[in-house]
DNA sequence: CCAGCTAGCTAACGCTCATTCGTCTGGCGA
DNA sequence: TCGCCAGACGAATGAGCGTTAGCTAGCTGG
């Protein structure tokens, strides 16, 4: 730290502290509801309390804030997969943890799902590919699981593809319509899906 | 006719006709490329080879252009179902339907149902609820066909909305990843996700 | 108590976009 | 052949956008 870390300021008692932090976060809300074009930096100010110009106190640019909304997003749904297949055996197993954590995810982190799945394109061309390939990287592993329980796991699927796009993009879909206040809790709805996940490869015990 | 239907007018040989619908399918083509707001009236003018104000000699107004794409589709789509589930008996045969006609649509109008998945958030109110309406008034559709297979069919499931949800955002997802020259027929897609519509909901027959 | 940095503000710029208006032109009906 | 009109055009408008520049108040470290 150097001499100040984590100091508050507040210019004004009522406005809560601006930080990076605080305006990725709005950032966010605001891409998830009306997407990143269709969202104006004067509304991140306003709901912020500030000016538009101040955002610049706290940002690169517009195009910076989905930039990095996105890239944090992706590195962390292959962490959440990395961690959750970890020390997990057998591709049945591996295939109901990798389904649960990536459904439990777009039902704690929705807003984070809208946008990576609507703005992406938004993106122009280093960026663009980059996080195409990390999304790639997620399904390729998780169709390797099938492919693996296809072999020797008493899978039954005619296109180990078709199995693993279906199995994530109704994951996905999650973000879309889940709420908190909802009748079902997002563990109940990720056991669920997982449960899905082992029904569509035709899983049996 | 009033003299002159279907009149063939083009200025310059070169340049094939503009019509209202040229100018839709146009608007459909670059609004599920990049989105309603990424998209400038000006790039759908010069695809069609026109300057951009001559384009409201065809249209009312752009956003008029979506409120019609998005009305249309969903129009198609419960039309589709309509026609899928009539004369067919039983909960397994007619949710077997109903996925594969759906499944089928998002393979064969991948642009519709990726404008219909993106933008229509961008209508504002009186369009927005009507278009909400129809897309839960197919979902409960599938969800009643769910239900009576609880209770007559053989089906097994926990929450009949949520197989309702994974189904057909399942089937959506297919817009995103269906490649015309790609490896599977939209037929043999469709059929495929039937069958996993009749897994997640554990019918046996 | 002073220097300096942080982070706010107003003003302004340049650009793009959707939309309007008035004009012109070329093919069709009479 | 002549008048009409659908439809293309250029020019212009006004709003909204992202972004920059310059200024200022106040907290903090010395």
């Amino acid at each position: 730290m150097r001499g100040h870390a984590a100091r508050v300021i507040r210019m004004c008692p009522a406005r809560p502290a601006v930080t990076r932090e605080t305006v990725l976060d709005q950032a966010l809300t605001l891409f998830a509801e009306r997407g990143y074009h269709g969202t104006p930096l004067s509304e991140i100010a306003e709901a912020l309390g500030i000016r538009t110009p101040s955002l610049y106190n706290h940002m690169g640019s517009k195009h910076e804030l989905l930039e990095t909304i996105l890239t944090r997003t992706l590195d962390e749904v292959l962490a959440d997969f990395a961690a959750a297949v970890r020390d997990v055996d057998g591709p049945a197993a591996r295939l109901h943890a990798a389904t649960r954590v990536y459904a439990l995810r777009h039902a704690t982190h929705r807003r984070e799902a809208l946008v990576v799945n609507r703005d992406t394109t938004s993106l122009d061309e280093p960026d663009l590919s980059r996080v195409r390939e990390r999304r790639r990287e997620h399904e390729r592993a998780v169709r390797a699981i099938i492919i693996d329980g296809v072999g020797t796991g008493g899978f039954q699927v005619g296109d180990p593809a078709l199995a693993s796009f279906a199995i994530l993009e109704m994951s996905v879909s999650i973000a879309r319509w889940f709420r908190d206040d909802g009748p079902r809790t997002a563990e109940q709805v990720a056991d669920e899906f997982a449960g899905y996940a082992l029904r569509i490869v035709r899983y049996r015990p």
